[in-house]
RNA sequence: CGGCAGGUGGCACAGCGGCGACUGCAGGCGGCUGUAACCCGCUCACACAGAAACACGUAGGUUCGAGUCCUACCCUGCCGA
């Protein structure tokens, strides 16, 4: 039945509930965890399809909001799906639009059928549904599909977050109806519920119901306070099966990196590391570096000397420094394939260490690292 | 030599009787979490406003009060000899 997605369990760590697996789709082998870099708009910003291949990306996502209203999922499908379109041969994940609810609120009316969108783009009117969402992802051709929730903010009403975690759950199973091709797309449910433990485990018990190849849990790191979100995946991640991939949508930060995976998530995404890149700021194994601070205008050494990267192995920090201050475009390639490697590196660092067993002292070198 | 137009923070501009003076860029710092993001925020003399400060070419003058009006001078640009 869920011939779309394998997932193999391949080991525990014997202190935490990190684990290392591995997930087979249809456009190749995915070694969890794994982070996975953010392709909004079928591009991941800055870079060729090449390059992030070369940071040692496994699968990539992309958004059905954005490519629904631009170019429009049918030119995708007439292109050939989303890899040939786009040039880019390994998995894709596509998000459903549902963190569009959230960040585009104010220009979104929500019912039960769906939410209807003012375009950002243009102010046009439109609707994204259950059914619609199913739609495009189907003409996109993406190997994992995400379900059409709502991710609710996080300063909602408990009574809202109730409803709303309700209704994403009566979405849910209008996904699964909807859902054209199910042999070759594995469709991904969303646990919502807010910080409500009680809320998490209905929506938990409901969506696993639908024996589905894989689930998420939205609605955190959405702005909340660190200790909430880590509340959260205390419980939430063995709410569901152990045999299907957990996936926490839109975390990209080392630490909520280590926090989820040592709570028993396989997969993350973020667009942190390709932002911060555009906007001047490199991870590198001893913290975050401001490219544009004066201090580094005659330093001549490596951005990270521990990094293997493209920019590492060829630029100096006073050369990265010029070019962003220049406004040049190669500031904005060269950081991003930095940040990319760098969370790359990090997944191979955490999967090598649960297989040996060293997960919590890689995350204690790391933070003493990366925060000291 | 004459005519015209100007001289305001590093640069470019606004203000044309109440200014301890707008905005942009540049500079400094910070933030970005399923991407409306090459974006956003703060800062850019000191004092944390009450007899002072000061980015309004200089010096006088008019006025309760002048970057703002008048006079002279010094610069700059354009035009004409």
């Amino acid at each position: 039945m869920n011939t779309s997605l394998i997932y193999e369990l391949l080991y525990k760590d014997k202190r935490t509930k990190a684990r290392r697996g591995r997930i087979t789709t249809p456009h190749g082998v995915i070694e969890t965890p794994v982070f996975m870099p953010v392709g909004t708009q079928a591009t991941v910003k800055a870079m060729k399809p090449e390059d992030v291949e070369k940071t040692g990306a496994q699968i990539i996502l992309a958004n059905t909001y954005h490519l629904f209203l631009r170019p429009g999922s049918d030119i995708v499908r007439e292109a050939g799906g989303l890899h040939r379109f786009m040039n880019w041969n390994k998995p894709i994940l596509t998000d459903s639009g549902g963190f569009q609810v959230f960040s585009l609120g104010h220009m979104n009316k929500i019912t039960e059928e769906g939410v209807r969108f003012s375009s950002h783009i243009d102010g046009s009117r439109h609707m994204l549904s259950p059914e619609k969402s199913m739609e495009v992802q189907n003409d996109l051709g993406s190997d994992i599909m995400m379900a059409f929730d709502e991710c609710a903010p996080p300063n909602a009403t408990r009574k809202y977050i109730e409803s709303s975690q309700e209704m994403t759950t009566r979405w849910l199973k209008r996904c699964v109806a909807a859902h054209k091709n199910p042999d070759r797309q594995a469709l991904f449910g969303i646990m919502q519920g807010g910080f409500f433990r009680d809320l998490r485990e209905k929506s938990a018990s409901a969506i696993t119901a639908l024996d589905l190849p894989g689930y998420a849990i939205g609605g955190i790191s959405v702005g909340e306070p660190k200790e909430e979100y880590v509340g959260v995946l205390e419980y939430a991640p063995d709410l569901l099966p152990e045999n299907k991939p957990r996936y926490v949508m839109g975390i990209g930060t080392p630490d909520y990196i280590f926090e989820a995976v040592e709570h028993g998530v396989d997969m993350f995404d973020c667009v942190e590391p390709t932002r911060i890149a555009r906007h001047g700021v490199a991870m590198t194994s001893h913290g975050r570096v401001n490219i544009k601070n004066a201090k580094y205008q005659r330093d001549f050494g490596p951005l990270d000397p521990e990094c293997d990267c493209y920019a590492c192995r060829n630029y100096s920090r006073a050369y990265l420094r010029h070019l962003f201050k220049a406004g040049e475009t190669m500031s904005h390639m060269l950081l991003t394939e930095h940040n990319l490697r760098f969370l790359s590196k990090l997944s191979e660092d955490i999967r090598r260490s649960i297989e040996e067993d060293r997960f919590l002292e890689l995350k204690e070198e790391f933070y003493s690292k990366y925060y000291g």
